[in-house]
DNA sequence: CAAACGTGATACCTTTTGGTTTCACGTTAA
DNA sequence: TTAACGTGAAACCAAAAGGTATCACGTTTG
């Protein structure tokens, strides 16, 4: 497992890695479904998926022959992480955040 | 003027830049300043520096034959903003620290 | 069982990225 | 006015990233 954070951020860092992110906040889907989405090839969109799991941002369940992805609300916690630590304007208020992340990891 | 939320998304991508913003956290630095706390040549850093510029992320003002590179601490809002779109669970929380955000920038 | 389906993985290509070296240009100091 | 200084910018290079096509493999379904 290397660098969580790096792979978090790097995950981030393309838009169409993004836009799957929020198709994925609406509902779970099959990386053929995910794929109709877009313009690419399966391939394509397969590799994306990959990078985001890397970055812990989606998880991934076997179905059957079928694999959904699942997006993981807590994969943007590493980002936040960092942002506080870099920047004390925001200290308080991403305090708060990442408490209600712990809490809600039950 | 291409796409803030994606340069700034891509600024903070590289794991050097990040650390280029950890460094302008403390103090504002010339270019020169900068990259003697990194292993690689000046016009390297500049180039990461330009990108952070592209971000949103660092302001330069010209002081004399010097360049100073100064931290803009509203340069994550499209990080935030993106993040408060995506995710409803951030909700609240976000939208606060957006309030905050516009209030600062007096 | 055989065929169709959904996926994983590889090889391959092009563009972008992170880095270097080198040189030109404005600014300051002697 | 030179000479040194700090920087900007270009040419170039290797590696990584984003994409394609293709094939192999387990899982359903007739």
């Amino acid at each position: 497992m290397t660098d969580l954070t790096q792979n978090c951020f790097r995950a981030l860092a393309d838009p169409t890695r993004r836009d799957i992110i929020q198709l994925l906040a609406g509902t779970e889907m099959t990386i053929a479904e995910v794929s109709s989405h877009f313009d690419m090839t399966r391939a394509a969109v397969k590799k994306h998926l990959s990078v985001l799991s890397d970055g812990g941002l989606i998880e991934v369940q076997a179905r059957g022959r079928e694999k959904v992805n699942r997006l993981n609300r807590h994969g943007m916690a590493p980002v936040l992480s960092w942002l506080e630590y870099f920047d004390s304007f925001w200290d308080d208020r991403l305090a708060a955040l990442k408490t209600a992340i712990e809490k809600d990891k039950s």
